[in-house]
DNA sequence: AATTCAATGCTGGTCCCCGA
DNA sequence: TCGGGGACCAGCATTGAATT
């Protein structure tokens, strides 16, 4: 050895180099390595700093970055909790949310609850991870819960079952709703029937009420109250019901995808997408209800907007008080 | 002999402490 | 100021000792 690890040039290359290969070959302890491999600056001389850059290039070395984050407690892992990933609104939010994290340097590990209905036990046992954060949409848990199975304070709520410890952004939807009934009543609708998602769902159940309440406040009846799942075949069969009944002036869907089943099966109703005898009211605004087969007037929040909140919760921008809420508007398109 | 429990090793990178 | 030694982190597997 001739201190400056040059007899290790000969030796084969590792496959996989870690911090000690450098430090071997470049002829300084693991620690000088570290040092002169930060990126902050940190007492390292200028010569073992350039011997450890030139080893650490020559052997390809790329940092263990579950190694790192033991003495870190960072993983760069953001975790996103949902029930299914089939909901058309999803689809519409996380492209750009999965966008936003990975701008912040971190990447998106999905997990998928399903319908287990074990859903603790699912996770404990199937979902070994250390995240940096938790974004929580599926309505599986509530806060407790989920800051004890992700092991972390930074759990940010968007299913209604946030508590006093945990960030959540909530969008308010009684100004869309209010917005969308009142719409309905200009157009003279007396009767209503209102296709819902799961009951189960905190979110759901106060949109229901919201819903109630704006119809009760316009003296619109209601004469209908079909459970499906947010799904297109959901609201695809609620229609099939509708069908066999007389036809009530408006159908609200607490899901575009559930309104777009409805239109589908209701065609004759809606010649060229456009109300006659039946007004067809939906929410979420997807960007599908822009299109010329789904012309549906929506409920909707901006999802920039959404997105943004997301972020500065998970960055430490937005500190409370929690929830942060987003406003939704009513977009009337040529079904109501 | 069977079971339980504690101690130890291992991974890779960071950081604290101390000596030069 | 610089650099080295070693603790530390989480979690799992293995080993050995103690107990039933």
């Amino acid at each position: 050895m001739d201190g400056n690890g040059t007899d290790k040039l000969c030796a084969p290359l590792p496959a996989n180099p870690t911090i000690s290969d450098v430090a071997e070959r470049a002829g300084v302890s693991r620690a000088v390595a570290s040092r002169a491999l930060s990126d902050e600056q940190r007492p390292v001389s200028a010569e073992k700093k350039a011997r450890v850059l030139q080893a650490a290039q020559e052997l390809g070395f790329r940092p263990n970055l579950l190694a790192r984050s033991l003495t870190t407690k960072s993983v760069n892992l953001v975790a996103v909790v949902v029930n299914h990933i089939h909901d058309l609104s999803d689809l519409d939010l996380f492209d750009p949310l999965l966008a936003a994290v990975q701008n912040m340097g971190k990447q998106v590990i999905f997990i998928r609850v399903g319908s287990s209905d074990r859903v603790e036990s699912f996770l404990r046992t199937g979902v070994a991870y250390h995240v940096d954060a938790a974004i929580v949409f599926s309505d599986f848990a509530d806060a407790a819960t989920a800051r004890t199975l992700f092991r972390s304070d930074q759990v940010l709520m968007l299913n209604g079952r946030h508590d006093d410890d945990s960030p959540a952004v909530i969008p308010d939807e009684r100004v869309g709703i209010t917005e969308a009934v009142t719409h309905a009543a200009r157009q003279g609708v007396k009767s209503a029937a209102l296709v819902t998602g799961r009951l189960t769902s905190v979110l759901e159940q106060a949109r229901i009420r919201l819903y109630q309440d704006a119809l009760a406040a316009q003296g619109i009846r209601l004469t209908a109250s079909l459970q499906g799942d947010y799904s297109y075949a959901s609201g695809h069969k609620a229609g099939e019901e509708l069908a066999l009944t007389p036809r009530p002036d408006a159908i609200f869907c607490t899901s575009d995808a559930m309104a777009m089943g409805v239109l589908d099966r209701l065609r004759a109703d809606f010649p060229q997408g456009r109300a006659t005898t039946t007004r067809l009211y939906g929410f979420d605004n997807l960007s599908l209800t822009d299109f010329d087969a789904y012309p549906i007037s929506s409920i909707g929040y901006d999802k920039q907007a959404y997105v943004a909140a997301v972020i500065a919760v998970l960055t430490g921008a937005a500190t409370g008080p929690w929830p942060l809420t987003l406003p939704t508007r009513f977009h009337p398109r040529l079904t109501g």
